[in-house]
DNA sequence: CTGTTAGCGCATTCAC
DNA sequence: GTGAATGCGCTAACAG
């Protein structure tokens, strides 16, 4: 229709230049008018060249959250399995800056086609972004988005908006002169993670905004290994207790706290996320709620934008993206398998 | 590998006979070993011919559950541009079992290569998937599936485990002495919908087994224009009313009454859906919460169901497809904008 | 029953 | 700068 060859267009659709500005304007008109779609398998079949991603995030153990993600990725391969992709996976310490930053330096040099990073430390995540954007290297990020870096995308879930949830929960629930007790986790050398503060910051607020605030009483779980005990005498200290929250993954160490040292089952226990042990937990009937933030949604739709960032360049309005928070309890579990 | 043809192994792949038995195993034995996955993308490029799809549900309105359903539809639709689909809508009125009579006794003549179905009556619905039956025309459902039909997929939600869920939303926010207002709605004619009557299940049996059955109050919304009266005075007769419900997608008419006659803002009113009408009145605070069911992953799933049924006859064991229950709040509602 | 040929949208290579 | 030729997985049409 513009009166070029298939070569031409190609060149134009990818923008690899070697082409007279007259013939672009021709193809792109006609381009609009027959309102072309790229077709990305069609793309990946004729593709001869495969590409290689590092994905890195912390430690990913077996039914932990980290582990959901990677399996979100890993169906996207499966998606996308006529494109040859390699993954590197490279974990990190969460609760270690210096293994962060020992990980995070190698990065660069792996001369990858595009990253998936999951970060924690701030610092860190900016000095790799910064050698990634020197390198021309794309990256997205999951679970949670880092100011002042330049991703492709990134998918998490809104933290603030999270407390919130929470927040509402609890305002639909709480009796007349009942309280809520919240678990903060202390962890070896850990400045607690940002997630977790922007999740008690949205809390926060939303019970000062209802007038509940002096209803909330502020815990801290020892890293130590009468942990039990603690959590147990500081239910005994507040017999008002009719919520226990946990801003992290790990709700169902005062759910067990909960069972074998208090045997109370009137305590309300709400966690974050479908770990194997929350969900255990869930089943058994010693958590009461979780907040999810659809982790394998995040790992797929991450590799995926990496995939159509290089074949297409495509760019959107805002790459940030913000996925749904699920309440899961015992009742809807069992339809929950992501995606 | 195998020593044959593309063309005897594009025989083998879409069972289409007219191949020896020992090249069939020899094919096949490759294929396992090399671990072949068909590729529909590029099956559809080559493959010349259309397809012609009916689907067929109550009438969906702008903004209302079925428009859902036809969205993610026509997301799918979408996302497999490269096929060539050509859509029938034929929608009838869910409340006249004679216009959903005389719109399916219509589609066995269309000769489509498909039926996506949305089915209500259930009378009507065995007919019309005895005709489609008999004509070897493949027909998925969504939003309920119907026990003695032979659907490729049904994609729905286990609606009793809806009315648990609910149940213990309930449960956990109850108060001392405290009531529960169920409305249902009578309208012309009506027989109640299989899946309100399937929550209401869910709902009393978990009720029960919780202890909290006298707790539970059940009255009925008119078809008449002074509803909203009957409604206000139903509240007025039960001030002890803590939590309204209404199982199916028209909670925001207990909303306005509320809002309107009652002025109370300590009601707490539970429904279904995310209809415009609800998404309002959640925003406005005059709705607390409403269980969803995914409606468009529900159309999409359905077509592209359709679609590899009919480009690969692929097989699963359970085609009995439950989505998830999703609780929707005003604090997590921005971030529910489905798929 | 089976193999060959042509062609789909796309990317690459190479000659001009 | 540009176009022609080749090939990717796949299907269709046809010859034998």
């Amino acid at each position: 229709m513009a009166g070029v060859s298939a070569g031409t267009v190609d060149r134009i659709l990818h923008g690899r230049g070697n082409v007279s500005e007259a013939k672009r304007q021709a193809v792109e008109a006609v381009l609009g008018k027959v309102g072309y779609k790229f077709n990305i398998h069609t793309s990946a079949v004729s593709l001869k060249r495969g590409y290689h991603f590092v994905v890195t995030t912390p430690e990913a153990g077996e039914g932990e959250y980290w582990s959901s993600v990677i399996a979100g990725i890993r169906e996207a391969l499966e998606e996308y399995s006529d494109i040859q992709i390699q993954l590197d996976y490279l974990f990190y310490d969460q609760f270690d800056e210096s293994s962060c930053r020992s990980v995070f330096d190698s990065i660069p040099q792996l001369e990858a086609d595009g990253v998936i990073l999951g970060p924690t430390f701030r610092r860190e995540t900016l000095s790799l972004c910064e050698a990634l954007d020197g390198k021309g290297i794309p990256y997205v990020f999951v679970d949670a988005n880092i100011e002042g870096a330049n991703p492709v995308a990134s998918y998490s879930v809104d933290q603030e908006a999270c407390g919130a949830f929470l927040g509402r929960m609890l305002l639909a629930g709480l009796h007349e002169g009942k309280k809520i007790l919240l678990f903060r986790s202390e962890r070896r050398g850990d400045e607690r993670s940002s997630n977790t503060l922007a999740r008690e910051k949205g809390l926060t607020d939303f019970l000062k905004a209802n007038g509940l605030s002096d209803r909330l009483i502020r815990s801290t779980i020892p890293p130590t290994d009468d942990a039990e005990n603690i959590i147990v005498d500081t239910f005994r200290a507040n017999p008002q207790v009719q919520y226990a929250i946990v801003l992290n993954s790990r709700g169902n160490i005062i759910a067990s706290a909960i069972q074998n040292g208090l045997k109370s089952d009137s305590i309300q226990l709400i966690g974050f996320d479908l770990t194997r042990d929350n969900i255990k937990c869930l089943e058994e009937g010693t958590i009461t709620a979780l907040l999810c933030q659809r982790p394998q949604l995040q790992g797929f739709s991450a590799l995926r934008r990496l995939i159509s960032w290089l074949l297409y360049r495509s760019r959107e309005e805002d790459e940030r993206h913000f996925l749904p928070i699920d309440l899961v309890v015992k009742e809807n579990l069992p339809y929950y398998r992501e995606m």
